[in-house]
DNA sequence: ATCAAATGAATCTATGTTGATTCATTTGAT
DNA sequence: ATCAAATGAATCAACATAGATTCATTTGAT
């Protein structure tokens, strides 16, 4: 797959203090992450802007994520595993929008209507595994997304605080999601 | 079980204006709410006491729940029924403290405190489920208690935003923890 | 040693917010 | 109709914060 530019380290830091600490003001913001007032100004004039471009990267890093995954055409459980790579593998950006978004906002960035598409995606996907026989019918394809994702985001946050290594996290996810945690 | 006194349902909606906005001033949530700045006032008189009055009705009401779970002795599917039930039924408390609640904060109130204390319970169920031969062991306990918060709070949030019927919500949880979602 | 670029401390105006209060209005019981 | 309780609009002083700027200092390459 295409290797997209990596993220500004910065930016990333800054979208995980602002998880962290949601009300945090911007002297707080740039203290988190070890910089100040003004560089964190000359990175972005505004917590607006801050917020936009954080969306806006997000959607430049998924839209390579799921391409790659190829969640249309690819073996189910191929395509499960490489969309999970996806999310884990720009874990700070998606933490930050699944913390952040909040689908039924009135007033949206083209970043955030963009992930309105990428939840559609997730869940077509999901159908789709459904219909070939992969995954469960009895529980909605819109309900295993939403489950997907809050896996994900509860995997991260634990990796963050400790409570899980991250060599551990993409294994847990898959078995969990897949079989979940009863004896077979 | 012992039913215990509701929640104040002003108080609960109060904790979701919080989840749904962290910044929003105390004008906001008012209105967010339905009642005036000077009725949320008369309610709590500070912003920090808000917080902690919730911290402190989430701890009240997961006491009970939790002892009536009987997480150390009844078998465990049953145990497991139970806490589910009660994080479902407390959905606003619950939702509330796993978007604000941060374990690694130095300074914590009785009740975050209390919280930490909830999560080794839980951490300590899932080891004895584990032991016992129910859960899977090549996941940690640690993990399996992550993800059953990650997803009860991906299923609330999704409730709240109508892509899940509030009905299949337990039932959901109850398959895709256990079983997960891959097809039999 | 030099120097351009990057960064930070301090500062500013304008605005918002907090916590608190007061008095008018509404509400609901009688 | 009456009235106590509840509620809301408006207001206030004190303080915080946003956004922006400036000049001093640091950094890193040469």
């Amino acid at each position: 797959m295409i290797k997209s530019e990596a993220t500004d380290p910065l930016l990333l830091a800054v979208a995980m203090a602002m998880v962290d600490n949601p009300r945090a003001s911007l002297q707080e913001l740039a203290k988190a992450v070890g910089v100040s007032k003004a560089t964190l100004y000359r990175m972005c004039p505004t917590r607006d802007k801050i917020i936009e471009r954080l969306f806006s990267e997000s959607v430049r890093q998924f839209d390579l994520a799921i391409a790659a995954a190829e969640l249309e055409t690819a073996p189910v459980l191929q395509a499960f595993r490489a969309l999970i790579e996806g999310h884990l593998c720009h874990k700070e950006l998606f933490v930050f929008v699944s913390n952040t978004w909040e689908p039924q906002l009135l007033e949206t960035s083209d970043s955030e209507h963009r992930w309105v598409e990428f939840e559609a995606i997730f869940d077509k996907f999901f159908l789709r595994g459904q219909q070939e026989g992969f995954f469960r019918v009895d529980i909605s394809a819109a309900a295993l997304s939403e489950l997907m994702i809050g896996m994900l985001s509860a995997l991260v946050n634990s990796e963050r605080s400790g409570r899980i290594a991250p060599r551990d996290m993409l294994d847990t996810m898959e078995k969990m999601f897949l079989t979940g945690a009863q004896r077979l």
